[in-house]
DNA sequence: TAGCTTCGCCGAACCGGTTCGATGAAGTGA
DNA sequence: TCACTTCATCGAACCGGTTCGGCGAAGCTA
């Protein structure tokens, strides 16, 4: 069923039919009723690719994956379902690209072959090749998160370095003097990874300021490095009473690791840091966190996109986010400084 | 950059570039060097919207999304990301379709409209319109679920009767004698949602044969949900002594209940269900549960669909999973009965 | 009633590939 | 040397839409 079909049982020509269903041109009432009839009938529906191939449009926007990690995260859910729904009230179809071993090639893939309008990349480094591969052809991008040059760029990101600040000054009015930082794995940390980089960086400067204690660790995205995290955290300082994470996927384990060293939270060990709120729930006690928009990132993300498809000239834009705290159950005041053999509470 | 521009430049016409570049027919060494000279220099890729116009395929497979249900589980994000990588190595790519709350408009779109060449289909229900219709019109697709009638179609599924049943088996063989079962939200369950009736099934008969006393409740996706619904568990009997959930999502909130209640798990009370290995994971004490192969299934899907694509006059093939069950840690022998006073230990 | 505009529709070209049949040059055998 | 095959390449048609320029009929003005 193609538009010369139904051109030929309407008794028109093809333009006529196209204008008919496109409205770009005035149709007497008459001839658009006989055409629509059937196009009805028949449950015709113009061929996207023959459409695309004749506008240069393909409605279609490609959501690119991390090029490091192996598996996803409950964020990335979170941005996953916004993005595409936020995109299919614009009309717009999400091409998934995983960019994962193979990146290049996949990238091509969007780009080359022209397969998609525009773009949203996901898990950005400091110095993002991606990006600014993008940024040169003048590719109508959007990331999701924020690169060392933010300048003239679009994008929708979070601001780490103010948020692990804020969890650090949260602990330190609660009285915590010894805290550990528990980041993304060292293999992104090493790639660049932004968040990663700003958190760790807002941290330290935080703890540095409020004259804290602390050390820095990388964790594993799951539950087991979490879990061993913590031990290592306890060993190398006993004395420490809170964390601060990033690791989101790493957050069963690390609550595991202080239940088996005997450690209750928030009694006697507090526990914070930035984490999509929908997972921040799911940990008992509930993870006092800054909650990650996953939700109105995504949403925002489409919206610059489709705002710089619609107008190409339109100047840069982007979205700072910085949600505040969301106080729930996992953080409390310094307890009774922690006896020196307090560190020995690891469960055979 | 077209191909009539390669030509130009090789010194060619456009149908030796394209068999040049395709290998399609034989073409002399040292043209083929030239035109593979000149692509090189200007980076040049064929366009995926004239060639998919031009040979009916779009190299795309839609991935096609619960049509109810408001925010994504864990297992399927586990789904999506091994569905993307299997297609990836088969050079497709995968284009996600909500079918949320306007399910037949984005199913036309990737139909209709042809934006992919065949389709996987996921959160199936027991008597499901979206496999019927696929099923009509002859449309290469795989479902991941099975409906109340598998024999002619393709897919990939779980054996939840089964798994429920291996469940119930495993708590009755630790001498557990009252069991409750956590279900999906009644919204999917009235929906007809495959897991959640056959789950229930197995469930039931299992239990009926065991003897055991048994109730059933449904849950929302969150972990709110899951702590209300211990809450009214233990309400309704206070004797409940284990659980079996379908219900990823409101596993920590089940976990909290238990906990709030002073229920200890496994020393009081046992967990099991059929939940993806990686969020078992994440729990303290680590879930015993028919591990979802998500994975696997993704995996087999594209597997499946791909050998449809290639092969369309292949018989209906279909793989039916039943993992085994991960003994970790959160199920042990029924204790003393507890006392009848037991089921008054909701916090304040 | 001639001349002008407006309206509705048509035909053709185009988007950028693929594919089929044809063509001419080179190679082979009698 | 001629007929026949083989090989490499070309031109044209096609996929299914969109869009532009033009044309005839109807309506309006003078």
């Amino acid at each position: 069923m193609n538009i010369g079909e139904i051109a030929k049982r309407a008794g028109v020509s093809r333009s006529t039919v196209s204008y008919a269903l496109s409205g770009k041109r005035p149709v007497s009432e008459e001839t658009r009723r006989k055409i629509q009839q059937v196009v009805d009938e028949l449950g015709y529906r113009p061929s996207a690719s023959a459409r695309a191939l004749a506008n240069g449009r393909t409605s279609t926007i490609g959501l690119v994956f991390p090029p490091a990690g192996n598996h996803y995260t409950g964020m990335q859910l979170d941005f996953i379902g916004s993005v595409v729904e936020a995109a299919a009230a614009y009309d717009y179809d999400v091409l998934l690209s995983p960019s994962g071993v193979d990146s290049d090639r996949s990238f091509q893939r969007l780009l080359g072959e022209r397969r998609v309008d525009g773009a949203i990349l996901m898990e950005i480094r400091l110095e993002d090749d991606r990006v600014d591969h993008l940024a040169e052809l003048d590719f109508p991008s959007v990331a999701i998160g924020r690169t060392a040059h933010p300048e003239r760029g679009w994008w929708v990101g979070l601001d780490h370095t103010a948020l692990a600040a804020a969890c650090v000054h949260h602990l330190a009015d609660l009285g915590h003097r010894r805290v550990a930082f528990v980041n993304r794995p060292e293999q992104l940390l090493r790639a660049g990874y932004e968040s990663a980089h700003r958190g760790l960086d807002g941290f330290t400067k935080a703890a540095a300021e409020r004259g804290l204690t602390v050390r820095t660790y990388c964790c594993g995205d799951d539950a087991a490095s979490g879990q061993a995290c913590v031990e290592q955290i306890l060993r190398d300082d006993p004395a420490t009473t809170a964390l601060v994470t990033l690791n989101e996927a790493a957050l069963g384990g690390l609550y595991r690791g202080l239940a088996r060293a005997g450690r209750h939270v928030p009694r006697d060990f507090s526990v914070t840091g930035v984490v999509a709120g929908r997972w921040a729930e799911t940990v008992t006690p509930q993870l006092t966190a800054a909650d990650v928009p996953a939700e109105e990132m995504g949403r925002r993300a489409v919206d610059l996109l489709v705002e710089r498809l619609d107008h190409s000239d339109a100047p840069p834009r982007h979205h700072l986010l910085t949600p505040p705290i969301s106080l729930r159950a996992s953080t409390g005041p310094a307890g009774v400084t922690p006896t020196a053999d307090a560190g020995s509470g690891t469960t055979p």
